[in-house]
DNA sequence: AGTTAGCACTCGCTTGGTGAGAGTGCTAAC
DNA sequence: GTTAGCACTCTCACCAAGCGAGTGCTAACT
């Protein structure tokens, strides 16, 4: 496929440019002017429909301009594209906008979606990180009234989850020292997948009645521990997809999709490599086929753990937002490594 | 306008019920043999053309059936109306669904947001409880590694907010002491509206270079107060607007209104009554003109303090929807109250 | 006075036909 | 391999005719 003429190329990099621009199909004659007239747009018609034969380029009908196939702008993505470095001042905007929100993990990375949403005008997406093999590092009783704590379960993957729970007895530093013990003994540096709720009971049973009123905190536990080994989705800026003339067509069934959550959760799982551009079919889902989506993994921790990117339609500026994309999964991975970064 | 004949009443309650039903026009043939062909279609007619002329109708066109007008949906909403309950059986499971998750106010509220959307089919949105009178209840410092904590602050409005903190210092128990000392003299008991960046700069100035490492914790409190103060939108079931031929027409600035916050935020705050129903152009902005909203507050320890509701076309099923928003509003109240019952 | 049957009428929706415009494909010449 | 010229194709916007649903009105009835 590579052994494209150079003109054919340059023609076929000026439709998609100029159709990511426009949305509109384009002419042989606008081609012909974008080149200097330095061939004739007869020229020009040959070669596009050497393209059309080619399979990267498609004519809505007879007697339209040219638009890029799915094929076209892969062959763009991997071949045309001008790789676009971000420029030092965005890269530190995103830095500050990003760092100056003091947050838990999650909501970091809700953060991270909406700045992303908004940078493009696409639904993005981002997922927590979620590592079914990450130890529980940390757990914290917080004490918030008498009869109600917070339970607070840091984990080797970066993720915080917390949780208020009820007790019927008084909550007091009795209390507090049994389940630090307990903790200590039983959960510490334990794989988040060992805890679940059979585990929590034989636990408890095995205690006997002197710990009977940990019962509420360990369950938290067992459900902190499901809520560490969970990926959370985060969407934002699905009004976007209204945006997008070539969208709104299958909006209802995008939108749909898109609120399923699994479907969604499966594809980021399904990503191979660091970075992930799937145009139209190529994406597992049908949903999906009349759009694009550009996936970053981030890592916390020498570990790849979430993604972030972006669901839009196939007419996306690549050249722009697969850089950006690149640059906030970096700067995620490396806040979400702050809490693991020393001991 | 209470001085409806019963029949005509009666023509009016099954024009509403049929076209909430249907969403088409009602025609006088249909209410005919609805009503048992009591009387003629032409009888009927009349008294539509009377019930038009009242305002409470409208006809889309000269020879289409007959639509409720805004004004008519207001009729029925206040008088003719069957206040319907709701069942003792899905009381409870709404409850359950929303005790089972045991986490943090704004995740309740999330989670009652998305329960709402799939019940009604609508846009539901919630607000967190924003009480600027609100009074620092308790403050407790988590340490998650060596130069990170984590900051809860629990306010009297029942709402948790957590923030992550890194030190330059090492986080050791004498830090703990001082951090506890201060927030106890300084904070604990105080509104939320008095704390703010400029009294933790100048708190940090009195006291002095050996707490100057303090500073961090305490600018992470002024964010927290801020947070508490703040009221938090949780929109859910955005995707349903799509679902309503009637909204699909400026589904796109209804998008763009949601997400721009702020009129929400307004609107809400504008809400005088525990339940607002506001039909049309009864709206506050007039990007609702084609929608209706049904909110209701909810009361955390004895004090109006955020709200539940949704927003959808002005063809709602008003009589099934008020007291399902109504229920959950309460559940909510009751929940949320547990942190604050007690001491 | 309120109710009814009958009928002409109005209006929106669908279908089919027409004309303009844009861009192509092809052919023949360079 | 490139170019000019021209017939061709297809979409889009516009208009007219036919239909069907439901009305408004009138005149007669209880």
């Amino acid at each position: 496929m590579a052994e494209l003429s150079g003109r054919k190329q340059q023609i076929l990099a000026i439709i998609i440019e100029r159709f990511i621009a426009t949305g509109e199909p384009v002419g042989s004659k606008a081609i012909c002017s974008e080149m200097g007239n330095a061939v004739s747009s007869a020229t020009i018609r040959n070669d596009m429909a050497d393209l059309v034969e080619l399979g990267l380029l498609e004519q809505p009908h007879t007697s339209a301009g040219r638009v890029p196939s799915q094929l076209g702008y892969r062959y763009y993505v991997d071949n045309l594209m001008a790789t676009y470095e971000l420029g030092i001042d965005e890269q530190e905007r995103i830095k500050i906008w990003l760092q100056s929100f003091s947050g838990e993990p999650d909501r970091l990375l809700e953060k991270a979606g909406s700045i992303l949403a908004e940078l493009t005008d696409c639904v993005a997406v981002s997922s927590s990180p979620a590592d079914a093999d990450a130890k529980i590092k940390r757990i914290e009783l917080v004490p918030l009234s008498e009869h109600t704590a917070m339970i607070v379960l840091l984990a080797t993957s970066g993720i915080l989850k917390s949780s208020v729970v009820r007790s019927e007895t008084q909550i007091n530093v009795d209390i507090a020292e049994v389940f630090y013990n307990i903790c200590q003994n039983y959960f510490i540096g334990k794989s988040v997948s060992d805890i679940n709720v059979m585990v929590i009971q034989t636990l408890v049973a095995s205690l006997g009645d002197r710990v009977f009123i940990m019962s509420p905190f360990l369950c938290a536990i067992a459900d902190l521990c499901e809520a560490v080994k969970t990926t959370e989705l985060h969407l934002k800026g699905q009004s976007n997809i209204l945006n997008h003339e070539e969208l709104s067509e299958d909006a209802f069934s995008l939108m749909d999709f898109l609120h399923r959550g699994t479907p969604l959760e499966n594809m980021l799982g399904s990503h191979k490599k660091q970075l992930n551009v799937a145009i139209g079919t190529e994406n597992l889902y049908r949903e999906l086929k009349n759009s694009s989506t550009i996936f970053s993994k981030y890592s916390v921790g020498d570990k790849d753990s979430g993604s972030i990117g972006i669901i839009g339609p196939t007419r996306l500026d690549y050249a722009r937002l697969i850089p950006s994309i690149k640059y906030l999964a970096s700067v995620i991975g490396n806040l979400l490594s702050e809490t693991l970064d020393e001991e």
